[in-house]
DNA sequence: CCAATAAGGTTTATATATAAATTATATGCA
DNA sequence: TGCATATAATTTATATATAAACCTTATTGG
């Protein structure tokens, strides 16, 4: 259904630029609840999945502010969610003696063994999304959202 | 840059229909930053928008049900959402006399004074985040995205 | 007419995003 | 050496998302 519709709008978009930008935190807000609820079933909020995702494929530890970096979330935050992967023993704080101010945070074995149960069903969950697009659709897409994000404004 | 790149993951993507998700959420978290910034100069966060607009654009009152319903957000945060935005004088809720469990809610003159303000700066700054991209690329993500969700999995 | 159920909202509890301020530690440079 | 500044993280405060429980008012089937 066009955004217009589905939003119950009465006018149309003021431009392509403003229509193109909503349907894309739309399309998000979808993805983002889906695999939510997928996510909720292994006792993990999206964010902390994020988090124990970048730990995995860092392969090693990693500084706070790094993780941090990498989702797109601002500092401050991070604090409390390692705090809470933490109590749940799916990651582990150390810190660095070179330099005490660093806090090196790397996943544990319960942790990988959790991601490693979730690998294949939200593999499953994004062939279900997104299946339905013919691949050259999909690589269209991602190729569109990356030229996106070429943007001047795209900097953080 | 590619996304792999941008996150600095080491291993490709395990379908182009992941590549495809994680492209859309990475974009719309900028989209959202950048927009959420905007707002923030006027007092307003992003919900807190997206409620005013859509009781501007419905002309008249709406249920609360109803405003949580265009948003995508689920039921109970709307109370609190309004609640914020009565106290600021931005809208008013009224209760309905034929069926007093439903609350209208509508936009006041200061709402509609600020929404007024935010207009052109707001479709500037859409301009600015996509305004690269051709109008035939624009079409096309919009295209795309609104294809996307017509996946079975799109219902809420 | 009344009990069961449904529907519209709110409250409560937990997790998060964000800004601003703070703490602890490092570094630069005179 | 010694203080100003920068950096890594945390704390604090406000706004939100979400689920679950609850309250109130309507509706409906006996």
């Amino acid at each position: 259904m066009p955004l217009q519709a589905e939003l119950k709008k009465q006018r149309p978009f003021e431009s392509p630029e403003q229509e193109a930008a909503l349907n894309v935190l739309r399309t998000s807000d979808w993805i983002e609840n889906r695999i939510g609820r997928l996510l909720r079933d292994f006792g993990l909020t999206n964010s902390q999945y994020n988090v124990l995702r970048i730990l995995r494929g860092a392969g090693g530890p990693l500084p706070s502010l790094e993780v941090a970096d990498r989702m797109i979330r601002v500092v401050p935050a991070i604090t409390g969610l390692i705090d809470r992967l933490e109590k749940q023993g799916l990651v582990s704080r150390r810190r660095c003696s070179e330099d005490r101010r660093v806090v090196y945070i790397e996943i544990a074995r319960e942790g990988k063994k959790l991601l490693a149960k979730i690998d294949k069903p939200l593999a499953e969950l994004h062939i279900g999304l997104l299946g339905h697009l013919s691949k050259s659709d999909q690589r269209q897409l991602s190729n569109l959202l990356e030229r996106a994000r070429q943007s001047k404004l795209y900097s953080e």
